[in-house]
DNA sequence: ACCTATTTATAACC
DNA sequence: TGGTTATAAATAGGT
C-alpha cells in the first residue's frame, strides 16, 4: 500500500528500514487498539526494534495478558519463578548456539571451505549464488570508483576554470593566445584525464572479461569533461 | 477501508463483531509478521477473543519475547549474588546473540546484499574472497561429476566384458568375427562414450570461460576408456 | 466464504 | 523526524 509494491523481505537499506519500522510500528499498534475496541478483545503487542528498543501496547495490562497467555498455554511457571528463569536462559543460549552453528556452516560453504557433504545440485546453487554476489560486489565497487572519478573531474574543471579566470586577471585581455596559456590549460585538465583513470580501473578488475560493466567503466570517467 | 466508514467503538451486533474480529485479527497478525521480517524486529502479538480463545504470533518465540519484555520493562532485581546464575546465562545469550548478528552481517555481505557501508578496499577483499570460493566450488563440482563419469565408465566396461563373455558362450569360438559382434560392441561401449559426457559437463558450466578447469573437464571423462 | 467499493495504510519522495 | 501523494492493501457491507 504505497507508491510501489514491495516484497516482504528484510529491507537492506538501514535508513529506509528504520523509516518503515517507525511507520509500520505505529500502524500495527493502531490496529491492535482498534481490534481491542471494536471486538472487545484483550490484545497485547510487543515490539523490539533491531536496535533493541521496546515498543508495546496492551489493551488491559501486559501483566494480565502474559498471565493469561501462560495460563492458556498451560505452562504457568516461568514468569516469576527464578529457577525456571535459569532454565529459560540456558535453553535460549542453546538455541542461539545452534543457530550460530548452522550459520557458520553455511558461511564456511560460501567461503568455499566445507564442501564435502554437498551434492552437485547444491554446488550448482552455491555457484550461482556466488556468481550473483560477485556481480553485485563488482557493480558496487565500480560505482564507488566511478563516482570518485566524476568528483575529481568536477573539481578539476572548477580549478581549471579558476586558473583561466586568474590568467585573464594577470594578463588582462592582451596576449591571451601567448605561450603560457597552453601549459596552464593542459595542467588544469590533466587532473581528470586518461593518464590515471584506466590504470586504476584495470587494477581493480584484473581478470574480468565476462558479465557486467565491460564497457561502462572505461569511458564513464570522462562524462563531465567538456 | 471498507464500503463505509466506521467509528472505532465496540461493535454491538455480536455476529458482525465476530466477523470483524476474524478479519482484523488476521490482518493484525499478518502485519506483525511483515514488520518483523521487513524491519528485522522481534515482534509478539497476543489476542484473546471476547469468547476467551487465544490467537498469537511471535517472530521468535513468545517466551523469549516475554523474558525480554520483563527485562526491558523492569530493570529490577538480580545484580545480587542469588541470581548470578541467571545473570551468567543472560550474558552468555547476549554474547551469542552478538556473534550471531556479526556473522549474519558478514553473511549478508557475502550474499551481495548489504554493501552500502563498504569502501573500495573492503569490496576488493570481498570480491577476491568470492572468486576464491567460486573457484573452490567449481573444482569440487567438477570432481564429483568426473568421479561419476569414471564410475559409469567402469560399470560400462564391466558390462561390456560380460557381454563379450556371454557372446562367446552363445556362439562358442566359431564365428567370432561375425556381423553381430559389431553391434554388440558398440552398444556395450556406448554407455560411457562421448554421446552423453560432454553434454552433461556443458550443462553444468554454462558461462565459464575463465579461471580453472577450462580443458580438463572435457577430456577427463574418458580417462578409463581403453 | 467470496466479492468489490471504499477507506486506510504506506512506499517513495521531500 | 515529519509532511505529501500516488498507489497497494485492508476491509465494511453485502451475497
Amino acid at each position: 500500500m504505497g507508491r510501489g509494491k514491495i516484497v516482504i523481505r528484510r529491507i537492506d537499506n538501514s535508513t529506509s528500514r528504520q523509516v518503515t519500522f517507525s511507520k509500520r510500528r505505529n500502524g500495527l499498534l493502531k490496529k491492535a487498539k482498534e481490534l481491542a475496541i471494536l471486538c472487545d478483545a484483550e490484545v497485547g503487542v510487543t515490539i523490539f526494534s533491531s536496535t533493541g528498543k521496546l515498543y508495546d501496547f496492551a489493551s488491559t495490562s501486559m501483566r494480565s495478558i502474559i498471565e493469561r497467555y501462560n495460563k492458556a498455554k498451560e505452562e504457568h511457571q516461568q514468569l516469576g519463578s527464578p529457577n525456571s528463569e535459569v532454565k529459560f536462559w540456558q535453553r535460549e543460549a542453546a538455541i542461539l548456539r545452534q543457530k550460530l552453528q548452522n550459520l557458520q556452516e553455511n558461511h564456511r560453504q560460501m567461503m568455499g571451505e566445507e564442501l564435502s557433504g554437498l551434492g552437485v545440485k547444491e554446488l550448482q546453487n552455491l555457484e550461482s549464488q556466488l556468481e550473483m554476489s560477485l556481480r553485485g560486489v563488482r557493480i558496487k565497487k565500480d560505482q564507488i570508483l566511478i563516482n570518485e572519478i566524476q568528483e575529481l573531474n568536477r573539481k578539476g574543471n572548477i580549478i581549471h576554470q579558476e586558473n583561466v579566470e586568474l590568467y585573464k586577471k594577470v594578463y588582462g585581455t592582451r596576449d591571451v593566445n601567448g605561450a603560457n596559456k597552453d601549459s596552464l590549460l593542459t595542467n588544469g585538465l590533466g587532473i581528470g584525464e586518461d593518464s590515471q583513470v584506466p590504470v586504476c580501473l584495470q587494477l581493480c578488475q584484473p581478470q574480468q572479461q565476462s558479465y557486467e560493466t565491460p564497457t561502462r567503466a572505461t569511458n564513464m570517467g570522462r562524462l563531465q569533461l567538456q
